[in-house]
DNA sequence: TGGGTTATTATGGGATTACATGGTATATAA
DNA sequence: TTATATACCATGTAATCCCATAATAACCCA
């Protein structure tokens, strides 16, 4: 599982190290390397192992041909996704896109969704914390949890 | 199952023993490690074993992958969260953020709550049972028992 | 019941390791 | 060349291991 938050820095090679609980989830599922790409929804960048974006391939290929979100999905996640390998000390280069899209310049927000896990900006990541918090507020009891 | 309070303390390297009968628990469930976060009502670190974060972390992964809600019930909880692993001696080190939350400084309030545990700053913690026990008592008649 | 013994647990400290981060050197591609 | 990627090495800090001691609880036997 991916928990928590940390707080790493890019270097001026552009790289930053993947907390190590991440790495090891990670490796504990075989993988050495993650997938990512650019959120739909926010600013933020993507990330998971590669067997989730396998299945997610999978959910799309099995939408008719002439469904017309089709090639949106297709488009918008596999096409702008991005396999990144970890060096021998657990780094990772951003591409410039997903730099770009995410706002991210010299420190990196690692947020831990389960499943997944999430690179922010800092000061992106905290605004939309402080929104979370107040809808999560209201949506709690929505939520399954026994 | 966690019951009683134990009260220990916190060592200048941030250390806490956790109580060993909540330990055997844990362990009787194959853990090594607890998940804790800041509770969402009180001051309080709300402590659970790893298989209750998980099922949690099911359930906002059944939600569609695109689903605004997603990552608002992620990020207020998996994020805040974190993985505690014992030494070798049945100690945690608590994160600087949850001393912060919780005002715990070096006396610990470990307080069972069956499939939970809490961690409580001993003065705050004096206060809530006293407004429990108030509220209690109001009402004690709602309380059905066959 | 009491007295002494043994286990278990909590706590402190020194030594060791892991991790994040910076750098250098070598290889690849445009 | 210039930029980009990969491997390897160095270092300070923080987490973890390992051992010593203190405190507590459990036990046994007279």
């Amino acid at each position: 599982m991916f928990i928590s938050t940390y707080e790493n820095k890019l270097d001026k090679k552009g790289r930053v190290s993947v907390p190590a609980s991440f790495r090891s989830y990670l490796s504990s599922l075989g993988y050495n390397s993650v997938v990512c790409y650019p959120s739909f929804t926010n600013s933020s960048i993507e990330f998971c192992p590669q067997s989730r974006i396998e299945k997610l391939s999978d959910s799309i290929d099995s939408l008719s041909p002439f469904e017309e979100n089709r090639d949106t999905f297709a488009t918008s996640i596999l096409a702008d996704s991005f396999q990144l390998n970890f060096d021998s000390d657990g780094r990772v280069v951003l591409p410039k896109k997903l730099l770009d899209h995410s706002g991210i310049k010299e420190t990196v927000f690692f947020v831990g969704q389960g499943k997944t896990f999430q690179m922010w900006e800092p000061q992106k990541f905290s605004k939309f914390r402080e929104e979370a918090r107040k809808k999560a507020k209201t949506l709690r009891s929505n939520l399954k949890w026994s």
